[in-house]
Order: structure tokens, then sequence, then C-alpha cells
RNA sequence: GGGCCGAUAGCUCAGCCCGGCAGAGCGUCUGGCUUUUAACCAGACGGCCAUGGGUUCAAAUCCCAUUCGGCCCGCCA
């Protein structure tokens, strides 16, 4: 077999070129590529199914570099059947909410049933399955990828998948033989396929009589069981075409490569040694088809737990990009798709500051390894369109510049703390601003150190006589001598010396004066760039 | 039980293909900038490369075994 580790195990600045030369291997000179990546809309698409979009996303850009017409397809397998109701849900603003905030109960009755034959519970899409695939992508939008998303249901109902089904089911015999190679519990009664039953709606599993030639089955509704559950019957006998039911998930990947005429997909371990093998061993003996080029990529983890839509343990693309700009989210998925990550929201300052260095590295700005630089410059123009002009402000202080709502003041902190320079142009201000108010939800999101806001109201503050007279001596200097924020640093160094207060309390009650806070950013710059008048009113300790 | 993947500094990670001085960033510490403050500069500390064997002049790298973590071996996807 194929083994769909290997890809990595090539040196290559940049994983997606291993990639993509395996998928020119593969392909006729001239024809359209198709690269696919597919979820089942079982419940919140999460940053971590993302790798199912990005991982073929850069492939995809990496061949189209290389000249070659590329598709990115997208399947949304909304035609498996609900087998256990989600914890958490979402709606179409991102907003993640508990099942009790909807109608569980209208939920639970459809357990079993394909998600797009089940009520959108937020009733703002026409089912559940195409809730969660308009989320997907939304999804695929802010991260700029292009995706031809295709739904299961329609393949079947369309009758896309009728002469791969017909096949399968023609040669019922010889698909059983081969997963009976890989799963121990396939015997003589099983079908590969299951027919939705006509009285209950739900996915049913006894086929009690093929037509392959008339494209029927016959099919009794039993009990089925699922996540842990048995899901009941009606007990209703009918009669399906071959559009009104669905292939098991190891046939139904393998009929998906041959209808859709797959060349590249990558997917997560989970089905490195399960489905993998079996469909390419169904994709060359039953459907005579060459199996796409495979690409395992590794799970990434939630601050050190795992993704778990069911669990509710998510984040979503959504939330992400409101604590990160896109380039740095595209930047995660440039590295070594073998290896686990955790995606710490706790340390995402640490993923900017590595991306900010990943791309100075790429403008030739900072000396790097050979390696790091290599990699810098071969997958960065995939990450973003180079701006040489661009500023970045590190994360970090980003956030604090959160402290205050006001643009122009911002913009003046930051020049001050020489991380705008005095030239740039507004559309550069505006640019490197726009980090900002990322960093600044993280700050809130997490409550760490950098959560703290300009007091705008006197905090309560008791200081002795001799801070409370420093401190006024600082604010007439301020009022009268107009100084810039090194100046000022260094009066507030003087003035804690000549009052016979210590330096370090003396800078402990600036910041509790202006941000009710025990520390902060460089006092004298922070200051320099306040009102004149708010700063000397609170150095006057005024209300 | 069988199979697959991973493990490198406190943290995040390169290096492994194709053996050749143990690396980067951040953090920490020290010193400097007239100055403890989420600024800057310089420097230092920090490693049984998961463990044990083997091959080799030479092993983080190749081979074998083991430990730990994740995954697969479902008429789930």
């Amino acid at each position: 077999m194929t083994s769909p580790h290997t890809l990595a195990d090539r040196q290559y600045d940049f994983w997606a070129d291993a990639a993509a030369d395996a998928v020119e291997e593969r392909v006729e000179a001239g024809e359209e590529i198709v690269i696919k990546g597919g979820i089942s809309p079982s419940g919140v698409p999460h940053f971590g199914n993302m790798n199912e979009l990005m991982r073929g996303h850069f492939v995809a850009e990496v061949l189209r570099e290389r000249g070659h017409d590329v598709r990115q397809v997208f399947t949304t397998d909304d035609r498996d059947p609900l087998r256990k109701l989600p914890r958490k849900l979402a709606d179409l603003d991102g907003n993640i909410v508990g099942l009790g905030e909807v109608d569980a109960s209208a939920l639970g009755t459809n357990l079993g049933r394909p998600y797009t034959d089940i009520p959108d519970p937020f009733g703002c899409c026409d089912s559940y399955g195409d809730h969660f695939s308009e989320i997907i992508r939304q999804s695929a939008d802010l991260l700029g990828i292009d995706l031809d998303i295709r739904s299961n249901t329609d393949l079947y109902e369309s009758g896309a998948f009728e002469d791969v089904t017909r096949h399968i089911l023609a040669h019922a015999d010889e698909a059983r033989e081969i997963l009976g190679e890989y799963q121990d519990k396939v015997d003589a009664s099983y079908v590969p396929f299951n027919p939705i039953c006509a009285e209950c709606g739900t996915v049913t599993e006894t086929v009690t009589s093929i037509d392959a030639v008339a494209g029927t089955v016959e099919y009794r509704c039993t009990d089925i069981e699922a996540g842990g559950q048995t899901i009941e019957g009606c007990g209703h006998e009918g009669t399906a075409t071959l559009r009104e039911g669905k292939l098991p998930w190891r046939f139904e990947w393998p009929a998906q490569w041959q209808t859709l005429d797959v060349d590249f997909e990558p997917f997560g371990k989970d089905h490195a040694e399960g489905s993998w093998p079996s469909g390419e061993h169904i994709a060359r003996s039953l459907l005579g088809n060459e199996p796409p080029v495979p690409m395992v990529y590794e799970w990434f983890t939630l601050d050190g737990e795992a993704f778990s839509s069911s669990a509710g343990n998510v984040v979503m693309v959504s939330e992400v990009l409101e604590l990160l700009e896109p380039e740095v989210v595209r930047y995660f998925f440039t590295k070594d798709p073998k290896r686990a990550r955790d995606f710490s929201i706790e340390r995402l300052d640490q993923l900017v500051d590595e991306f900010d260095r990943f791309e100075r590295l790429y403008f030739g700005e900072e000396d790097g390894g050979e390696t790091e630089t290599a990699r810098a410059e071969r997958a960065y123009p995939f990450v973003t369109d180079p701006d040489a002009a661009r500023i970045r402000i590190p994360y970090t202080f980003a956030a604090v510049l959160g402290m205050t709502d006001d643009d122009e003041l911002r913009a003046t902190m930051a020049r001050r703390s020489g991380h705008l320079p005095e030239d740039a142009s507004d559309e550069q201000v505006e640019r490197a601003l726009g980090r900002v108010e990322k960093a600044r939800a993280w700050a809130v999101r997490t409550d760490n150190e950098y959560n703290y806001r300009l007091a705008e109201e006197l905090p309560e503050v008791a200081f002795d006589d001799a801070t409370t007279n420093a401190l006024a001596d600082l604010a007439d200097y301020v009022e009268t001598e107009r100084p810039d924020g090194e100046t000022l640093h260094e009066e507030i160094f003087e003035t804690a010396r000549d009052h016979g207060v210590e330096v370090g309390d003396f800078f402990t009650a600036g910041y509790r004066l202006f941000l009710d806070e025990q520390q902060g950013p460089r006092l004298g710059p922070f200051l320099a760039a306040l009102d004149r008048t708010f700063v000397t009113e609170r150095l006057r300790l005024r209300e």
C-alpha cells in the first residue's frame, strides 16, 4: 500500500512542495488537478478541522505556482446520520451556544437521520447539515481559501454517485471480501449500502435483497447501534433506489475519489491505519481507480486538551480571527503536518512573535539559520502577499495599546515607544494598529497581565505626604515643561529621589493612579502620550 | 493483543531524508544605558536529544528493543 506517512520524510524547505511533487508524478500534463478534503457537519467546525482545508490549500497553491490548473473541492459529508447530540452548537455569527439554548428535544427525535434531513435548530438554514456546512464555508472565506464545496446528499440525490454505487452493489461479494480483510465483523449478510427508511427517515442497516440492474434494494428498518445507544427502527419494509441511501464510509470515500476525480487528499491520523488502507484497496481492486496521493496530518490540541465538538472543547475560526491576523493563522499551518501541535490561546503572543520573525527572515531583515531562512523564503509568499512596507507592532505591546480605545493615543504611544516610525504613512499606521484590537481581545479573553485599562476615574488611592508632594511636583513639571517621554521618564526618577520616595514605590504609585495596577508600560512615554490636562489633574489627585 | 505516528533547553520549535562540535526564538539570570517597569544593548545560565542496546572512526540522525502519549484494528466517520 501507499504509506500516507511518507511525504514529509524527504527534505524540503516547505512540506507542501513534497506533496506537490507526489501529485505531479500522478497526473497527466495539462489536466485539471483536484484536491479534496471533507468533514461531517456533525457539530461546530472547529479550528482543528481547518487542517482539512489548509493542508490541501497550500498544496493547491504550490501547484498553481507551478502552472497547474487546480480546483480545491471540499465534501461536506452531510448524509451521515446524527449519532449523538453534541454538547455545544454555534450560530452563524460565531457564537457558541449550549444544547440547552436550542430545542434539544427536536434534535433528539432526529437521531439516526441524515444531517440534511434534520431541521436547523437555529432556523436559519435549510437543515442541520446546511447550517454547519455554512459555517465551514464562512471559515474558508475568513482564511482566504477558495473552495468548491460539495454536499454529499446532493451527490447522491443528483445521481452523481449512482454509477459507482451500482458498481459496488453489483460486486457486493467482492466488496465484502475486501472489507473483510480490514474489519472482523463483515459477514455474509453484509451489504455495502444503507438505505434511508421511507417511513421514519433513519439510515438503516438491514438490506434483504439487491437488484443492481434495476438500481434498487429491499430493506427492513431495524434497530441500529449508535453512540453507545440503540436507535429503534420502525420495522418498515420497503424498496429504496440508489439515490435514497448512502454508502458506508469505507466505500463512500473511494466513491468520492472516483466521482470527483480526486488527485490529492489530506486526512487526520485517525484515517491513516483504518479507512485509508481499505479505501486504497477498494479504489484499485473494486473500482479500478487510482486513489489520490494521501497525506496524514497530526491533530492539534487546544491549550493542551483534545479538540472535541461533542465535548464542547472547541474554538472556531471566527473566534481565532478575533485574536489573530489571518496571516498568522495561515502561518501556523505552514508547519510540519506530521507533528502534533498545541494551539495555545494562552500563549498566542509566542505564535505571533514567531510569525513576525518568520516574516522578517523572508524580507532579509533578520539573520537566521539556513533552514529556517530557507523555509521562510519559500513558504511566506503562500501565507500572505509580501508587503515590505508593513509595520508590525509586537503583539504584547499591541495588547498594551489596547488600554485605550483612542486611535490617536494608540498611535502616539506606539510612536513614543519606537514601534512606529515618525514618517509612517497613515495607511501603514492604520494597518499596524489593526493588531491592537486582536491583542486586546486576547488580553481580555485570557485575562492575563496585559488586561488593563486606562483608569477613566481616579482610583481609590492613599499616598503618604512625600509621595503626594512628589506627584504634585511632577504635575507642575509636566504643565510647565511639556516634556517628551524620555525627559519625563528621567524626571520621574529625579522627583522620587528629591522627595525621598523609593523609585519603585513611586512608579507603583503612577501605575496605580493611571491604570489601577501594580505595574504597566514604561511610565514616562506612557504619560507623555496622554492628554496633558488629564495627566496633571490626575497627578494632583483630583477627581 | 497486533499495527501506525510522535518524544530535542523552563516554553514554542528547527535539525533527522543523506551520520560529522547540540541549535533558534521566547523566558530566566547578570551587566550596561545618570534610571527596577511588559524599551534597548551586551553577555551568561540552561540538554542523558524519552530509556537501553546495536552498527560505525563518528549516532539526536541509521537498526533493534523498551517506556510514555495519541491514533487505528466499529455494518462510526
